[in-house]
DNA sequence: GCCACTTTGTGCATCGGTTCACAAAGGTAC
DNA sequence: GTACCTTTGTGAACCGATGCACAAAGTGGC
């Protein structure tokens, strides 16, 4: 959490909205595109799918960046959010775990685009060292802390199978890095000042499945209630 | 939304719960195989991450499954979560775009593990059709409805280019779908009663580049504030 | 059968986030 | 310059989620 003193000051950014602002850009990147200037609050809030008063209410966070009666300059404000988020600048991420999923991750041309470059990708496999991928060559992991160094890697990607995350984690952590998104389904511990981030499809279905079995119960009546306590204990 | 009338009865589990759920069972699985007979919530809250007030109101949301001054039977609860989350039935799901993820995914086996199963692959590409991955043939977007009827999917995971998404996704509901899990990155519309979540890369990668930002920005001192408002009008 | 100990389940205060609704600000027309 | 129109920026009410703290409920020892 790390309280601050400046805290005011520092423009604080809520959590939620940090999230939505890459929300924000793309569909103003989209505006930019099709050749719009300006664009209203309730116009960019529909392109993102949020509603207009939360919009408003999240780039006030940044500044006031709209003219009223007007809307807002689509570039500018493209600007000023890519700064918030730090795309003006670009980052090196590295890729741990070059399988199935690490080379979809290094073959996908789609966050290149924006600020990121797959700078280095890492695996303990021997057969998979040397290979090279998307114009890279797969390193070996005990290079880590020299491949971070070398390619000024900031962001870290983790895609090695789960019983291996937390190791690789604690390693990559203590050379430096304290950015991680973790596809491995397992749940890390890392010290303050970490961030982590996950993926986790086995997650995002489980809570499909929910709303499914809701959905289609509801269906079928309520019967599904008698079953509430069925035998007490079955297991 | 869906306003009911039994609302209250209606067990309304609360959707950060939910989404926690998921996280609770794969811990319980964890302990489950160790051995484990009881978990008390301090523990169990530890192996997921999260404090153990919170733990045991998501838990209390289920039932009272605890037993005081003991803890929680972990296969009982392995139960009970399962069932809550509609994992004791069997989950057929269709992966739409069969190109770097869509395969990745395809060959993935760590869902299939609990409750879910790949049912059928469709790619619109006469390359790819046809083709045999993970033991399943990849067949023509045409078949969709079909297919969807004879598999008895009822979940369908998105990975076609972002271009085509919305008119898959429009197709794939009239087809009777209410559960989609999409990865390419754009905002789906749909309708009511239709549920969407979303894994956008490229979206955690820039939340994680903000917070990578500040912390070096604090680094270097507050230097950075003088950088607001810049020379106003760049762009 | 009673006491000491453990751990659950939850009432309550608090917090962050959302939404409403409107005053303030700017643009445009004449 | 004034009057009218549009749209922003935000105060305030509201809502769901979090976490504290403790009474209630159960176990085990003797
Ligand atoms: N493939 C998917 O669609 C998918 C989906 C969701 C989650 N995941 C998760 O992503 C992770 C990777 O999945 P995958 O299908 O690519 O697995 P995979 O087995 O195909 O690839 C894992 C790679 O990590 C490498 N590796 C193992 N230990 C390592 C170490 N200590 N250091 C560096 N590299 C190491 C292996 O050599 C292998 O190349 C897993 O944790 C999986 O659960 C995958
Ligand atoms: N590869 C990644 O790591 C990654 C990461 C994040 C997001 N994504 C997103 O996931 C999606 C898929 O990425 P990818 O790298 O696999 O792309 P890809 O181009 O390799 O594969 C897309 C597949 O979809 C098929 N397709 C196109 N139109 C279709 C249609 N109308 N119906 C059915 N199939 C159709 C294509 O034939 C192709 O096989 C994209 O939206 C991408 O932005 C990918």
């Amino acid at each position: 959490m790390i309280r601050r003193l400046s805290q005011a000051r520092e423009r604080g950014i809520p959590e939620a909205t940090v999230a939505r602002l890459p929300l924000y850009l793309r569909a103003l990147n989209g505006m930019s595109e099709r050749g719009l200037a300006t664009v209203s609050s309730e116009d960019l809030a529909v392109a993102a799918g949020v509603n207009s008063a939360k919009l408003r209410k999240d780039l006030s966070h940044l500044g006031s960046y709209g003219t009223r009666g007007v809307g807002y300059d689509v570039e500018y404000l493209i600007y000023q959010i890519s700064r918030e988020l730090g795309l003006t600048q670009d980052w090196a991420i590295a890729i741990i775990g070059v399988g199935n999923l690490g080379r979809a991750l290094a073959n996908y041309g789609g966050f290149v685009s924006r600020g990121f470059r797959v700078a280095a990708l890492l695996d303990a496999d021997p057969a998979v060292v040397g290979d090279r991928i998307a114009g890279l060559n797969v390193e070996h992991i005990d290079e880590l802390e020299a491949v971070i160094r070398r390619r000024g890697v900031s962001i870290v990607v983790l895609a090695t199978p789960a019983a291996a995350a937390q190791q690789v984690a604690d390693r990559v952590i203590a050379a430096g890095i304290t950015s991680i998104l973790n596809f491995a389904p397992v749940v890390l511990s890392v010290p303050e000042g970490v961030d982590i981030r996950k993926v986790d499809l086995s997650i995002e279905l489980q809570i499909l499945a929910f709303h499914e079995q809701r959905k289609t119960d509801r269906m079928t009546g309520g019967a599904a209630m008698a079953e509430e306590w069925p035998e007490a204990v079955d297991l």
